[in-house]
DNA sequence: AGGAGGATTCCTGAGCCAAC
DNA sequence: GTTGGCTCAGGAATCCTCCT
């Protein structure tokens, strides 16, 4: 039972509270969101004060809920649930929120605290949302295919083949594996169904491909000496300003198909690559792929290739326990 | 109608604490 | 130290509203 002195306490603060909301308010015209981000904050690190000082046992957040709800019936967000997701909010940012923080929406926030554990992971992905504007969906997708431990885990000769410095700038573009959950195919599957498939989910396609891919083309034609070559995909990466070719494989990576992308890579570029542009990237996706075969059939190659795997199901191997993808977190 | 964002409710497991 | 009741934490589902 409350004591009227504890009752006091809580009188004090509730007032405290209704006074803050009251200024906040004023101020949502002038800048809606990061203001009410900035106040929600507030709220929250207002209970964990209160919850430090007062104790356990003071059922603090459904009183305040009921309380705020009478004082400010128009105002949402005074439910149990929105405010535990405040003080949650609170305890993320111990220290405050900066500039980044108050430009992603508060349900963006909310999905953050609700699956992401850890501040660096949670800046990973909150700087994602705001290069990428994705929508809470989008951002559920793929906190949940992990894409933090896929990001720039691409195998590749780009180290070898681009400028220095620049293979780090590139590599973070790619990812192994990538994960196409977003059709079926049957296990006997050739290239051209799987390609169909792909181009048939263009959009999903895309934003698994992720930041910069602009698809040109499938089954693009190239000539060269007389005879046509047929490239499986073709993307322009907007903000490495170059052409990528990609080649599907439903079956294990095989040597000879690096040599296969090499001649691609110096034709295109011959024939279509323009001055602004910087050389094609090459990607061989397979359904499987041996590391040592990979790295051997990469190293004498003179153009920029990778090669990843994909999985048509967003089952993750155990924790992602692939035996070639290295998962040390920085 | 469907997608996206916003808001709330439900539910389960865990923590806290007073009484014994 | 154990127990039982109360409270909290947080994941997931659901509903609502707005927009195209």
């Amino acid at each position: 039972m409350a004591t009227a002195k504890s009752q006091d306490k809580y009188q004090e603060f509730l007032s405290g509270l209704k006074t803050e909301i009251q200024t906040e308010q004023m101020k949502f015209v002038l800048s809606a969101n990061s203001q009410m981000l900035r106040l929600f904050w507030w709220i929250g690190h207002a209970i964990l004060r209160y919850r430090k000082t007062e104790g356990w046992g003071t059922k603090i957040i459904q009183r305040l809920s009921v309380d705020l709800k009478k004082a400010f019936p128009d105002f949402k967000g005074n439910s149990e649930r929105n405010l535990k997701y405040m003080r949650a909010f609170a305890l993320a940012y111990p220290v405050g929120l900066d500039v980044k923080s108050g430009k992603i929406s508060w349900y963006h926030h909310v999905t953050l605290l609700d699956k992401v554990k850890g501040e660096k992971l949670r800046r990973f992905y909150m700087e994602k949302v705001i290069e990428n504007g994705w929508s809470r969906d989008t951002l559920v997708h793929q906190i949940s295919s992990d894409l933090h431990l896929r990001q720039g885990k691409m195998q590749h000769n780009f180290a070898k083949t681009m400028p220095a410095g620049k293979s780090e700038l590139v590599e973070v573009f790619f990812k192994d594996p990538y994960i196409f959950d977003f059709f079926e195919l049957p296990q006997e599957a050739i290239e051209r169904e799987l390609e169909a498939a792909l181009v048939n989910h263009i959009y999903r396609f895309l934003l698994e491909m992720g930041d910069g891919f602009a698809f040109l083309g499938r089954q693009v034609q190239l000539e060269k000496g007389g005879q046509n070559y047929y490239l499986d995909l073709l993307f322009y990466h907007t903000k490495l300003h170059c052409h990528v070719i990609m080649e599907l494989k439903t079956g294990e990576f095989k040597p000879e198909y690096v040599g296969k992308m090499n001649f691609y890579l110096s034709a295109f570029d011959e024939d279509y690559r323009s001055v602004e542009d910087g050389p094609a990237i090459g990607i061989i996706l397979c359904k499987s792929k041996n590391k040592v075969t990979a790295e051997y059939a990469l190293r004498d190659v003179n153009n920029p290739i990778g090669i990843a795997v994909y999985n048509l199901t967003d089952a993750m191997p155990g924790n992602l326990e692939i035996p070639y993808i290295t998962t040390d977190a920085n």
